[in-house]
DNA sequence: CTACTAGATGTGAACGTTACCATGCGCGGC
DNA sequence: GCCGCGCATGGTAACGTTCACATCTAGTAG
């Protein structure tokens, strides 16, 4: 920076304002410091600027150490908007335990971030106070029912609740669910959203399946499923893409015999066979409102986001039930 | 970590060498500040640290725009290997342009990376003299035939070449291709690999189809896979999935009337109908390896990596050919 | 013409750490 | 008994920014 200030015939300070496009600098001045500084090939050194500054422009992340479609995306989205805000994103995983997460916690804090974004985890970050325990914002994306300050999530109840009004218009009384691992908060909404739906009528009879997520599990759950069901909710697509073989391998044939739903709609799923019916989560919006709360509240702000709308998509995994 | 060395009873120095585990330190001394560390839940300022070392232990990974599993599994397995050690992650992902590669380049640079870790991009980093044009060690990881002179890949044409096999042994001969974009060093690996295998008897007549890598693409080639071909080879899984609901749409079986394989094996290929013959590729060993080559140009070394073998797995979507 | 004001720029200190050199102490060899 | 050596520790400077304040210039009101 001393250099470009003298090959400019300036002094360094006048070269920060130029970088932090101070408003009182002459044009002429500002367009010689650039000149110098494209001349030179200088880059500011970020880490004495966060040194003086105490901020790093950065969010932590902490992101599930499985690799799912939906929380993977989440993280790119954040991504891109946190550079759009001209912020970057440091990222590590923890694997689902209180152990693990205080590690990332602290992996991060020691790296200065000025924020925290815990996407898909079932441990809670900063318990108590939230913010002021860690002296940080932190919000949380995916968390389902987790009760947490500030979090940024897919209207999950929303989600279930067209799913099974779609299955019901169709005809089907005996739907089946497989779930996701009760540990996670997504999980634990969709299954209960489901039993609040269904247990007026039919309920009970059919227990839910769990599952881990993991396409793998779904064929386990296919192969358990209750022969007197016509419909089965599945709580993410892969699962439903596992449960659809171990169905085809017992003989059963979908939608013909059975009808399957799954959620998330994973970009494969409009090709596997047959087209997947599932709700759609725009895990791109997820991302941008969490960035835009983050902003805010580095500036103060204290209001929460709200819920973000899914979309069922109907296609030919579900058909009339059969008399 | 002034207060820290006022409670321990020592100089600020001595709970810098602590920290850094410098050897030569009383034992009782060393205890004294852990002590007072842990008391006054001290955290070193990594910032000032960088400042003064001009080093960051931090790896600049640059991913693509997409949300693909191989790559984004890639830079999973790299924030993994990074992290055991002793470094972390700053991502980004760059949109397939010269321009926005630069960009990445840059934003990272700024933020004083001592490496970078480019995933899965077309454009190459640091063109002429590598590592000494950008002043940090660069490596290449699925980058296909670039030249480059850091990459760690999987041996493309070996994978290429079993699957091939494969086939012939179940006595097909006219062997259709549909590959990922030519824009891709690894799509390009992969068709050069099957011209090369499949060009010296029956080629040429069934031309390549390029895809984009999506099940979307993967679909629109099903429509137009020649009548007479009796197998398939995609570039990748997920153009395996969606050729398949194609093939399925225009009455085609598979494997009955035609033989489809993919490439990756995505988790879902297993549960596919029919399940999805592939070529598993360890994402997760190139993130390691890829660490491991990038801790060893830190310190010095020059050599490069090898490459990393895949393995065929046989499932139900190849069966010999009819007659 | 003077005095004041606002805009443009310069000066010195500070952020929290590590590098480098200096110092004090105990121990073995002559 | 003295010298020298190595270990343990302390002191000072430096890393490259930004902040707070000081200074200078030009324009404007009285």
């Amino acid at each position: 920076m001393h250099d470009v200030a003298a090959r400019a015939g300036v002094s360094h300070q006048t070269v920060s304002r130029v970088l932090n496009n101070h408003p009182s600098l002459r044009p002429a001045t500002r367009q010689r410091v650039l000149d110098a500084i494209e001349e030179l090939g200088y880059r500011r050194n970020l880490a004495a600027r966060a040194l003086v500054t105490g901020r790093t422009q950065t969010i932590g992340m902490i992101g599930p150490a499985t690799a799912e479609i939906g929380p993977l995306s989440t993280l790119h989205s954040i991504e891109l908007a946190a550079r759009d805000a001209g912020m970057s994103t440091l990222m590590t995983s923890a694997a689902p335990s209180r152990e693990d997460m205080d590690r990332a916690v602290d992996f991060l804090l020691g790296r200065g971030v000025d924020a925290l974004a815990v996407v898909a985890q079932e441990a809670v970050v900063g318990e108590e106070s939230a913010d002021h325990a860690l002296g940080v914002p932190v919000v949380h994306l995916l968390a389902g029912d987790r009760e947490v300050d500030l979090a940024v999530s897919i209207d999950q109840e929303h989600g279930v609740r067209m799913v099974l009004d779609h299955l019901r218009e169709l005809g089907h009384a005996r739907i089946q669910h497989v779930s996701g691992p009760m540990t996670y908060g997504e999980a634990r909404v969709r299954k209960s959203a489901y039993e609040a739906f269904v247990g007026s009528d039919v309920a009970g009879e059919l227990p839910a399946i769990e599952g881990d997520w993991t396409a793998d599990s779904g064929y386990q759950a296919g192969l358990e499923i209750d022969a007197s069901a016509t419909a089965v909710f599945c709580a993410n697509d892969q699962m439903a893409l596992g449960l659809i073989h171990a169905l085809s391998d017992r003989g059963i044939a979908v939608p013909g015999d059975m009808s399957v739903v799954g959620f998330d709609d994973n970009p494969e799923s409009r090709h596997s066979l047959p087209p997947l019916t599932t709700v759609r989560q725009d895990f791109e919006a997820v991302g941008r409102v969490a960035v835009e709360a983050i902003v805010a509240r580095l500036d103060g702000a204290t209001d929460s986001p709200e819920l973000i709308d899914p979309e069922l998509l109907v296609r030919s995994s579900t058909a009339p039930v059969r008399n």
